[in-house]
DNA sequence: CAACATAAAAGTTCG
DNA sequence: TTTTATGTTG
């Protein structure tokens, strides 16, 4: 451990700014910690701290792993640790960016590139989102006659679900298909067959899914010299979330610490809200036996809300069945109770909502300090609407992606190609493109270009039809362009004008609709800009994906204000000032699609408890009596919907009750929050 | 063999 | 509403 210089102040001195447990945590020693972090208890300082406390003691960066639940939050952590190794270090050269941070399947997909030789991996793979994968499990599907109509066989989506939750919860396929999907039990035999096909077709296509990152990362542990020299790679390993990671992640875990111990932990169960994905609580209530002398601390105080938004959120939780008991309490305190508002039909949620924004807006909350939460994606759509028209800026994170997008995908599709010419999905998405070739013509376009050692430029010289002979010709052109002379000859910018000038006339005949979809090609072409490789555009492409409009708008100026909607999976970790959450709806929240079993439920009850978690001084649930446009059937259509199961009567008195019915009439039975400056507002017109 | 038309069925949350 | 299997036509 070096200690450096006098004169520097000595560290205790920052760690003031801790509470004694949060201290206890960054200043823990060597071995196992599992820190349980109730929401708003300062788990991201905690966290950051730990780093730069790591970072000031001479551990070198570059041998420590932060592992977290989105590249952003990595980002963050790393930013702040950056920060405090300044203050407490300024002669330090050491910079906390060189830490291996990032979610679980980034950083796999970093040490695998490095390792690839040694486990018959080609270093040029690709990944597969999600899209991808199903359309490659569908093509086996096809391949096995087990898409025939009287067969009734689960979807490729349901297919790629159960293959996945195979491996990531290392359950046999019996319990799972017994368990999550009992309605297609009696395909087990043909499954696997599936299965086995789908893992050959990826061996042969070079590409990797989101499964085989975490997959092929445990078997690479499995060699035991292997793991020996990766686990002496890293001095310290944090993980944030930990309540969300799988069996396969605890598993990667315990064999990256065979030898040295020093691995931290953090964590709630109260917010594990990611088992669809195959997360297990048992990971965080097991840790202290997987790693035996585990060092635990408990964080109880919360930074973040008021007291009385902390009563009502601790009665929320408190029904729920089994948990590490927590309390938590905060010394910011107040009278405003959250509100719970009863809506007529969902357009006078939208209202209520935009009012209460802007309200919140003229009292000095920039729109960047509010968000509004739901539990699905297109919930929002209403508010959206209501929104665009009032010309009230926001950002929508969760929900649909742009890489979702067929156009999007398209583009990347001549990208992949060059990157991996085996990658038979691209090819066969940027052949079927081509009017007069379909996917048997794909096929055999592929297997030509195979039998000439994969070497894209040869589909010039494919035989096609008289009409596609121009077009498949100026394919072969494109490609002779891009891919001779290595990649460096064209930067990635030029490439991607160049694949534009020949998809661009496709695109417009294609879809209905182009204009949009040129403007995202144009934002694609932007993003790209900031980088200078391929590989790396392709893969943080996939692995983390722009999941708002913020993200492909680059930088934002100073002065630029938006509100934020997001999904409540996506809201985890963060905090505004005023939250609202909409659609607080029996059948909504919980999801009709989840009210199977007993934990499923318990999962939907987390989920409002993150969701009224989130918000530091004011926190609105709504719900809709009404619905019109029934999107899902609520109960027996006609009937009026619900409150929340997880709002009964007790609770409901720890929140301020409020309704709101059609835009003539006036609010009833509603004490405002806070008195509204008219004169102020009619003032500000003129603003 | 590609392209379009038709009918039925499923439909969340994310890396 | 979108996806998916199948039927019909050029």
């Amino acid at each position: 451990m070096n200690n450096f210089a006098e004169g520097v102040p000595p560290e205790f001195s920052w760690l003031n700014d801790l509470n004694q447990r949060q201290r206890e945590a960054v200043t823990a020693g060597d071995g196992p910690v599992l820190v349980i972090a109730g929401a708003g208890t300062g788990k991201t300082k905690t966290l950051a701290y730990r780093v730069a406390r790591l970072v000031c003691r001479g551990f070198d960066p570059g041998r420590i792993m932060l592992l977290t639940f989105t590249r952003r939050a990595a980002e963050e952590m790393i930013r702040r640790a950056n920060v405090i190794v300044r203050i407490a270090q300024p002669e330090t050269s050491a910079q906390a960016s060189r830490i291996w941070g990032g979610t679980f399947h980034a950083v796999a997909n970093r040490l695998l590139r490095v390792y690839s030789k040694t486990i018959g991996l080609e270093e040029s793979f690709t990944v597969l989102d999600q899209a991808d994968a199903e359309d490659l499990m569908n093509v086996i599907r096809h391949e096995r006659g087990l898409s025939e109509k009287d067969k009734r066989f689960p979807r490729k989506a349901t297919c790629l679900a159960i293959y996945s939750r195979s491996v990531n919860s290392s359950d046999p396929l019996d319990h799972i298909l017994k368990t999550y999907f009992p309605w297609c039990q009696d395909w087990k035999e043909e499954l696997k067959g599936l299965f086995r096909g789908y893992v050959d077709a990826k061996h042969a296509r070079n590409v990797l899914d989101y499964d085989d990152l975490l997959l092929f990362w445990y078997h690479l542990l499995g060699d035991e010299d292997m793991a020996k020299r990766i686990d002496a790679s890293f001095d310290h390993i944090l993980v944030d979330e930990y309540q969300d990671t799988n069996r396969l992640q605890a598993g990667i875990l315990k064999r990256m610490r065979r030898i040295n111990k020093n691995i931290m932990v953090v964590g709630d169960d109260a917010q594990s809200i990611y088992s669809f994905r195959a997360a297990d609580v048992r990971n965080i209530l097991d840790f202290p036996k997987q790693f035996p002398g585990t060092k635990q601390i408990t964080l109880e105080q919360n930074y973040r809300s008021r007291q009385p938004i902390l009563d009502a959120t601790n009665r929320i939780i408190s029904l729920a069945r089994k948990r590490f008991s927590k309390d938590l309490w905060s010394t910011r305190g107040g009278q405003q109770k959250p509100l719970l508002v009863t809506c007529e039909r969902e357009e006078d949620q939208t209202d209520y909502v935009v009012r209460r924004i802007l309200e919140h807006y003229e009292q000095g909350i920039p729109l960047r300090r509010q968000a509004v939460l739901f539990r699905v994606g297109y919930w929002s759509d209403h508010l959206e609407v209501e929104l665009s028209r009032r010309k009230i800026p926001f950002h929508k994170y969760g929900g649909l992606k742009f890489l979702e997008a067929a156009h999007v995908k398209d583009l990347l599709s001549y990208l992949r190609i060059l990157e991996n010419p085996r990658d038979q999905l691209a090819w066969s998405r940027v052949l079927n493109l081509i009017d007069g070739i379909g996917p048997a013509l794909a096929a055999r376009g592929f297997a030509f270009v195979k039998d000439h050692g994969f070497d894209p430029r040869v589909i010039g010289q494919f035989t096609v039809p008289k009409a596609s002979e121009e077009s498949i010709r100026r394919l072969g052109e494109l490609f002779n362009e891009l891919a001779s002379g290595g990649e460096s000859r064209v930067p990635l910018g030029g490439q991607i004008e160049q694949i534009r000038l020949f998809y661009e006339p496709i695109l417009m005949k294609v879809y209905e609709n182009p204009e949009p979809r040129l403007g995202d090609l144009d934002q694609m072409e932007h993003i790209a800009g900031r980088y200078r490789s391929r590989s790396k555009f392709l893969t943080d492409l996939t692995l983390d994906p722009p999941t708002s409009t913020a993200d492909f708008a680059g930088v934002p100026t100073l002065d630029d204000d938006w509100l934020t909607l997001s999904t409540i999976h996506s809201a985890k970790g963060c905090e505004w000032d005023v939250v609202y959450l909409i659609h607080a709806t029996d059948g909504i929240l919980p999801s009709d699609l989840a009210t199977g079993d007993a934990e499923q439920i318990e999962e939907e009850r987390r989920l409002l408890y993150v969701a009224c978690t989130r918000a530091k001084d004011w926190l609105y649930v709504l719900f809709p009596l009404r619905y019109y446009h029934r999107k899902h059937q609520l109960g027996d259509g006609h009937g009026y919907a619900q409150l929340t199961r997880f709002i009964p009567k007790q609770i409901a008195q720890f929140f301020d009750q409020g309704a709101v019915a059609g835009r003539d009439e006036e609010e009833i039975a509603e004490k405002p929050p806070h008195l509204k400056d008219i004169r102020k507002s009619i003032r500000s017109m003129w603003e």
